[in-house]
DNA sequence: GACTTGACAATCC
DNA sequence: AGGATTGCCAAGT
């Protein structure tokens, strides 16, 4: 506990996101095991980007496929690129094929 | 130390 | 169908 197991928990599912695949802040909690914490995993992310994490933030986007963090990058279009070039389509600001992209993390861990 | 905010999501009118 | 409310957890004010 010297870090919060939450956000340890959050960091260690992002970390596992594979390339060119995506998941949902949703879905991260549920694999936690609150599923209605969601929006801790997203404070989680905006964390791990001043903690200078190696995380691929930009594989996390909320349950539309929507890309709502895109502003907290380095830059606006930068989760955008990031996810093209991972071989994602994106479309204003939303994952074309989300259901496809979807990874959904382990649940027990 | 209490209140507000926040990269969300599910539920209730 | 869609706006409003609640839940959850951590950090900032």
């Amino acid at each position: 506990m010297a870090n919060s197991d939450f956000f340890e928990k959050v960091y260690a599912i992002v970390a596992r996101i594979p390339e060119g695949k995506v998941t949902s802040y949703g879905a991260i909690a549920k694999a936690i095991g609150s599923a209605k914490s969601s929006r801790t995993v997203g404070y989680a992310m905006n964390a791990c980007v001043k903690l200078d994490r190696d995380l691929p933030a930009h594989r996390v986007v909320n349950r539309n496929g929507v890309l709502t963090g895109k502003h907290h990058f380095p830059g606006q279009d930068t989760m955008r690129k990031l996810l093209e070039e991972e071989g994602l389509n994106i479309e204003n600001d939303q994952i074309k094929n989300f259901k496809f992209y979807f990874w959904e993390p382990p649940i027990n861990q």
